[in-house]
Formats: structure tokens, C-alpha cells, sequence
DNA sequence: GTTATTTAGTTGCATATGTAACACTTGCTA
DNA sequence: TAGCAAGTGTTACATATGCAACTAAATAAC
């Protein structure tokens, strides 16, 4: 008498509903940081962490980097100098796009920040124990590079 | 001589920024179908979701089952009641709030995204493998309750 | 060499979100 | 029962985002 076959759909169990939470969750304590003590919004944050490891590049370049949306970037880009964390320079024989890096401030800022990511992200890591941790990055990774 | 103990901040081993990668890219894909066909914002389908699953109850109550913002459950519902998804109704003994439920629309809807998501999330698992499936979700729960 | 196409970045507009303030109801407390 | 705190939603304002159109420069086509 099976009226219906197909079960009933389970938010609860839909990845990408899971993936969003933690997602905002462990997103959430940490934005905390950038945010009340820099001023910062996610993007920015990624913005300067990518100068920061990385060195100096365009914005495009960030922009295949992250797949944050080009307008995004620019605006996200135009704030950190405007607060004083970056800075742009010009690029020989292409005058189409600059090459942005960390004035001195934003390096310390990067400093201060990247010593707290890593404290923080150690904290999920053992809450999560090393075996489970290492999974989830490379579940992630596979998620991500498709 | 190691100037530096402290090892350089990498983005790309943050949990927290691999987790908003992974939900981006899972829920992009998805957001087409419910965005595309029936004009609602990730917000919007999942009080849908939840009202569709788990019947009717208040917004109070599906803030708190999905930690969404009262403010922002707020517009989500008052959006899909005037696409005709949802109705409010009276609750015995207290003026405060309402019950909010499923038209017959919505719950059309509702039938239709939610086979969509069952086919997209076993996709999302074959790709994985059970395993792996099975080890993200116990991980991201973990996360999540928290 | 001139036109067309692609690339880099910015801006305008509509929408979405977060925070704080507000209105209203209920329940507690004295 | 008068008064006050807590619960449920909504609104206002500032900010953030997505999309489309745009400017400008480099590259390709012809």
C-alpha cells in the first residue's frame, strides 16, 4: 500500500545545509576577531591573508585564488587602503591592473590575526582529534576542487 | 638561526575557510534550482524545508532549529507568504505569534526542490564514497554542536 | 593600421543582511 | 492589580552583495 516511494526530503540531512552550518559557526567565532578589532569583513580578511602568505599580486590574480567575485574584490581591496593595510603599485607594461601588497600596517595586522587564526583553527583541530581533522580537510579539498 | 618560530599563517589549511568554500560551492549549485524556478533565497528555502519536513510551527521555532536571525527569518517568511508559499495562522492563547504553514503551493514547491535536493545530495555522496560520506557528516555535526 | 575581442577593474542599482530600536503580548512579582 | 521583565515579531538604517553596464588598456584579426 505504499503510497509513496520517494522519502521525505531531510534538511538535516542535506550536505550542503550541514556544510553552511559549520561553515557559519566556526566562521562566526573567528570573524569576531578581524572584525572588532580591525574593522574588517570576511573578504577583506581573505584579501590580506592571501597578501600575506603569498606576497604582492593583482587583484585578479586573488580573485582565481579565492573565486571571489571581481566586484567584490575591488571594493574589498579599495576599503583595505583606505584603512591603510595595502597599497598598490604599478606594473611595467600593463596598465590595466596593479600590484597590491601590505603596507606596513596591514603586515602587522597580518601578523597579529595569523597568530590567532592559527590558535584558533588548533582549537577546532583538537576538539576534532588529528584523525578526524585530517579527513575532514581532505573530504573538503575533494568537495572544493571540482 | 631560526629567526622565525612561528609558522606562517596558510589560508588553505584554516578549517574555517575550507568549510566556506565547501558550503559555497555545494549550495552555488543548488541555489540555481530554487533561485532559478521559484525566485527564493537560501533563507527562504530552508523555512520552507523545515516546514515542509517538520509541519507547521512558528518562525520563534524555526529560528531556533536553524539558528537564522529573527529579523531575517522575519523577511524570509513575510517573502514567502506573498509568493503565495506560506499562511499564518492564529495560535490558541497567544496574540504574540503565529503558526505558520504550507500552502497548497508550497507544499508543491516543496515536493518538487526537495526531490531535486535528494538527487544533488547522492550525487554529492557517490562522489565522495559512503565512507567518506558518512565520516563528513558525523564531523560536521560534531561542529555544529558546539 | 584599423577594428574587434578579451582582460582588468569600477560603478550603479536592486536586493540581502546585521544591529538597534520599537510595538505588542504574556507572565511574573510584589 | 499595578508594574516590570521577558518573549515574539517588525521596522529603520547602515552596510554588504550580485548582476549588469561601463571605462580603459592590451591583444588578436583583418
Amino acid at each position: 500500500m505504499k503510497s509513496k516511494q520517494k522519502q521525505n526530503f531531510d534538511l538535516d540531512l542535506f550536505l550542503p545545509y550541514l556544510l553552511n552550518q559549520a561553515a557559519e559557526v566556526t566562521s562566526q567565532n573567528f570573524q569576531a576577531v578581524y572584525k572588532a578589532e580591525f574593522g574588517m569583513t570576511r573578504t577583506q580578511w581573505r584579501v590580506m591573508a592571501n597578501l600575506g602568505k603569498k606576497g604582492a599580486m593583482t587583484a585578479s590574480e586573488i580573485c582565481r585564488l579565492t573565486f571571489v567575485e571581481k566586484t567584490k574584490m575591488s571594493r574589498a581591496v579599495q576599503a583595505l587602503q583606505e584603512n591603510g593595510f595595502l597599497m598598490r603599485g604599478a606594473i611595467e607594461g600593463d596598465r590595466r591592473s596593479e600590484m597590491l601588497s601590505l603596507t606596513a600596517a596591514g603586515k602587522m595586522a597580518f601578523k597579529t590575526l595569523g597568530t590567532r587564526a592559527i590558535d584558533y583553527d588548533q582549537g577546532l583541530r583538537e576538539r576534532l582529534g588529528p584523525v578526524a581533522s585530517q579527513s575532514l580537510e581532505k573530504i573538503l579539498r575533494l568537495l572544493i576542487g571540482s
